[in-house]
DNA sequence: CAGGTGTTTACAACTCGTTTACATCCCATC
DNA sequence: GATGGGATGTAAACGAGTTGTAAACACCTG
């Protein structure tokens, strides 16, 4: 969701038209006007995908795919070169696909949509310690080692990790794991909380913060 | 090397024409010239790709495209029809490409080429741990030794070894092995995994996620 | 209609979350 | 620094809900 997109298009008019396009899409944008602006953006920022026009100032489309390739956003090609040369061209470079101006706007957002969605999804992973909570598997490994957690005790624990050092109510780990509409003793939160230290040996990283709530320690 | 390419085209002079240039290209081709041949097709050998028209006798070629999806083969539309919003339907039905006829037929091999290139190298043999798929008998080798399993059972144990370690919810299960558009009681999931479990000696290999689904541990 | 396959059902067995009960700890107050 | 009342730690019991499993049922194919 919310991806961002790099237009690269000296086009003043046809940047704005796309960009405005995208946004609406429900897509963050970033123009850059050459060659060299495209660079710089792919330095600073990251980009889950670049439309890239090919006869650009300073440098060109297709010189600019290697940099692309390197930072790994895929490219798509708009370009008002419709010859079949540098159409394959483009695509042998490794582009992902080739556009021909003039294109209609929603096959533009169709075929970025199939792009976006090649991408591997990339395995949510979130790690304190040495402790790893990984979510395709709903495992939880500590020094390499796997814990078994039950479903609870599993989210409770994302909960934690998730906001390391932070005092946490225990109203507030009810809402967060259990439900905003959750109605019981907050003395459960206690019991797995007991778990937690119990199976990860964690009797100081989760410490008890008197007449409040817990704190996972950010140091030993 | 060398893959099958379907073409599923009722002209037969543009028909031959891409065979023709498929196979100077190194591939190998066969020609369906309607929707009903294309289905006798991909239900009796196995294809790599499909380059498919869209306005077909008998069976159109939108209509073509869950079939191929079922069979795993991905489809180049290559169609007359210019419009966006066929374009759009064709790429939203999940082909992989869309071009517009007259192609040129370097145009037509380099997407090709992308297409393919994009294939995960699936192997055909799968294997995990001392379990190996044979895909042409349909059967598993357990230590050398078959074990018969019937036609759901292997879709299942291929579903759990193509994600090793991976949770699968028996709703996950449910949409790979049964497909998308199956309804039915997600309990069954259960009864299958029990027989797998039991076939293949593998009570610890498959563990229950609690409330969730099942996982194929990559540890003992 | 028989044989084999997949699905549903029914019940047994089990798991996990919550609650309870009591031990222990903390800390404000004396 | 002793004391007491409230807060927390922890083990165990209970029950709701989930899973394992066999057997009944439905369906297709020859």
């Amino acid at each position: 969701m919310n991806e961002r997109i790099l237009i690269v298009e000296d086009d003043e008019a046809i940047s704005k038209l796309i960009a405005t396009n995208l946004m609406v899409a429900g897509y963050q944008t970033c123009c850059a006007l050459d060659g060299q602006q495209a660079l710089n953006a792919i330095k600073d920022a990251s980009f889950d995908l670049a439309l890239c026009d090919i006869m650009l100032p300073e440098v060109d489309g297709f010189e600019l795919l290697p940099f692309m390739r390197e930072k790994q956003i895929p490219v798509i090609y708009v370009s008002a070169k419709a010859d079949v040369q540098s159409r394959v061209q483009g695509l042998r470079l490794g582009a992902e696909d080739y556009l021909v101006k003039p294109f209609d706007i929603l096959e533009l957002l169709v075929r970025m949509e199939k792009v976006l969605a090649r991408r591997q999804p990339v395995p949510e992973v979130f790690s304190f310690a040495d402790v790893t909570l990984c979510e395709e598997s709903h495992t939880a490994l500590k020094g390499g080692h796997m814990v078994s957690l039950k479903p609870m005790e599993y989210e409770l624990l994302r909960t934690f990790i998730k906001h390391p050092g932070m005092m946490l109510t225990r109203e507030a780990l009810l809402h967060q794991v259990w439900g905003d509409e959750y109605i019981g003793e907050t003395r459960t939160v206690d019991v797995h909380v007991a778990a937690l230290r119990k199976k990860l040996c964690w009797n100081e990283r989760i410490t008890t913060v008197y007449k409040l709530g817990y704190r996972l320690e950010v140091n030993a």
